[in-house]
RNA sequence: GUCCCGGUAGCUCAGCUGGAUAGAGCAACGCCCUUCUAAGGCGUCGGUCGGGGGUUCGAAUCCCUCCCGGGACGCCA
């Protein structure tokens, strides 16, 4: 563990508490059960509290406030710059702790600068994510964006927290929805020359499309109609991809995320790893024909039902490349692989869980996260989306009206299981009402009064050479304490897959340097206290920017 | 019918690996700019944590059950 300071103080103090228990006869230190030392929510509590006591009770065979009573007459104060303990509710120990503690925080967090935050708990394990994973057959939209602002903000995280991240897209270029593609696009290319072709009846019918029509025919010309069907179909089919994987890097590459691996389903034909997945299936055992269909077993390890392998007609189904597709993730060799998926797919993950344990894999390597639905608001009402006419939402119109600080700031903002409201109105105000400014207001105003501090020859000192002892208010202990709470906030949401968790944090710091910026003076008569809180606006400022760059948002100079 | 996700303040949501009087934003109402950015701050109002059982020192949190909302249940992808 690379335990930053304050856990390293908080580890000083429970271990104060396990002495105190051994020494009071209560419970020797291998055989003390876990307990929780914690910052009170009630600050009336005190600055750390144990529910030591009340877990004692079962083994020490006492009430609880009598075993507190025990830890606090042989707690050993000096050790951890435990002020006072004092005994309260039904058993709680609360310690009021010599407030120097809290600034060795602003050193750590200077030194460290854009690293600050990172921990260890990772361990390097490698941990792949694939996200997003839209067809390449249409543009991306709403629930592509939430998918992509999450996915990238967990691997953000997970990086942060001392994984070995791949980030990973999986194109499905290779089923018949490509084919229904190029047919697509045959349709609009045909209506761009006056022709009075149809639209096939699940063909996309999205506004790209006819882009890319319009375009082969400012381009081709009706050239193409003399092809061969054969070649026709081929060059349709080819162009279409192209377009529309371009279109999604592109779009992506504007909402700020990246991928380490575009993984081709074609590629899996082309390798062979289709037949090779479907052979080792049949090799497990699992797998049989009925009325001409191969089959795979899958209700043996929890699925509803038992689902097809290969069609009558002797195609696969989708199941089978993916099948394919998740050993290879597998015989990559990750420790652990995460997909985050829409809501639409929850009902596929126990078949994939079932073929790979099929397959001898273990299923725990393998966590599907699902994104829950979006529902986007604007002038207070809900907006249809209708895939059939193409009007849904894309992602390029979102980020052209909304912008990307906005919309990743938002997408993170909620735990996945939740249906997210995307309120327009609100992410393009530029009032109070926005969260994603008022965070970003508190780093520009900490810029600013850097600026202001220049200006009057005032320039950070050393953080060695700072006095901290001018921090001394109420507002200035809790940034600290906020501030050196950010390690364990990334682990936490890395170890929960909950990246929204940092967003809460970040707001939660800025309304606290809003409160007091608002109180104090940072920039005052005593040269030494203006340094100090100088410092303290610099550790403010870098703590807020560190999240913000996990979540995919700007941290602006100037607003 | 089966499965998944929700149900917490008027609205949108945190909290859910059990802890002290349940939190935040918005909305409503009232204050604060001669002060480093008022895109800000301070305060008031607001709750049967969907209902009912259980587990225990303690339940919004865990278990059971019912109700409500959303989604998924193809030899489509």
């Amino acid at each position: 563990m690379n335990a930053n300071v304050l856990e390293k103080m908080y580890e000083q103090v429970k271990a104060a508490i396990a002495d105190a228990a051994d020494a009071a006869g209560l419970a020797a230190r291998e055989e003390l059960p876990a307990f929780v030392l914690e910052v009170p929510k009630d600050k009336s509590h005190g600055d750390l509290a144990t529910n030591a006591a009340m877990q004692l009770t079962k083994l020490a065979k006492r009430n609880p406030r009598q075993i507190a009573e025990a830890i606090v007459a042989h707690l050993d104060t000096k050790q951890a710059s435990i002020q006072s303990a004092e005994i309260a509710g039904p058993g709680f120990i609360n310690f009021r702790m010599d407030k120097s503690f809290l600034y060795p925080v602003i050193g750590e967090a200077l030194k460290l600068g854009s690293d600050y935050g990172r921990t260890a708990e990772g361990g390097g394990k490698r941990v792949q994510v694939e996200f997003v994973s839209a067809n390449p057959t249409g543009s991306l939209h709403l629930g592509h964006a939430r998918g992509a602002a999450v996915g990238d903000a967990l691997c953000n995280v997970l990086d942060f927290a001392g994984y070995n991240v791949t980030r990973e897209y999986y194109i499905n270029d290779a089923g018949k929805q490509v084919e229904n593609l190029a047919v697509s696009i045959e349709a609009r290319y045909r209506q761009q020359l006056g022709q009075n072709a149809e639209m096939p009846e699940d063909g996309y019918y999205g506004e790209d499309i006819v882009g890319f029509a319009k375009l082969l025919v400012e381009q081709e010309g009706d050239k193409l109609l003399e092809l061969p069907d054969k070649e026709r179909f081929a060059f349709f089919r080819q162009y279409g991809l192209e377009r529309e994987l371009d279109k999604i890097k592109r779009d992506l590459a504007r909402f700020r995320v990246g991928f380490d691996v575009w993984y081709s389903e074609t590629s899996l034909y082309e390798s062979g790893q289709v037949e090779e997945g479907l052979a080792a299936l049949k090799q497990s055992g699992h797998v049989y024909e009925e009325e001409g269909a191969t089959w795979l077993s899958t209700m043996p390890f929890g699925d509803d039902k038992n689902r097809v392998l290969v069609k009558n007609d002797g195609s696969y189904t989708y199941l089978t490349p993916d099948i394919a597709y998740h050993r290879d993730k597998y015989n990559r060799g990750f420790d652990q692989m995460i997909n985050i998926w829409g809501a639409d797919h929850h009902g596929y993950i126990p078949r994939v869980k079932a073929a790979m344990e099929a397959l001898g894999n273990d299923p725990k390597k393998l966590t599907v996260l699902i994104a829950q639905m979006v529902s986007l608001f604007q002038n207070g009402e809900k907006m249809k989306m209708s895939k059939r006419t193409g009007k849904a939402v894309t992602m390029e119109d979102l980020m052209d009206e909304v912008g990307v600080d906005a919309i990743r700031y938002f997408f993170s903002m909620r735990s996945m299981d939740s249906h997210l409201d995307f309120d327009m109105d609100l992410a393009i105000s530029t009032s109070n009402e926005n969260p994603v400014f008022y965070v970003q207001y508190a780093h520009a105003r900490i810029c600013s009064v850097f600026r202001q501090a220049e200006e009057q020859g005032l320039t950070l000192k050393s953080s060695d050479e700072l006095d901290l002892s001018k921090l001394t208010s109420e507002h200035e202990f809790d940034l600290l304490r906020k501030i050196g709470e950010l390690p364990q906030e990334v682990s936490e949401a890395a170890s929960g897959y909950a990246p929204h968790r940092l967003i809460r944090y970040v707001y939660e710091l800025a309304a606290q340097f809003h409160s007091y910026y608002r109180a104090e003076r940072v920039i005052t008569e005593d040269t030494e206290q203006s340094q100090a809180r100088l410092a303290l606006l610099a550790a403010v400022r870098l703590t807020i920017a560190n999240v913000l760059r996990l979540v995919g948002v700007s941290a602006p100079e100037r607003m």
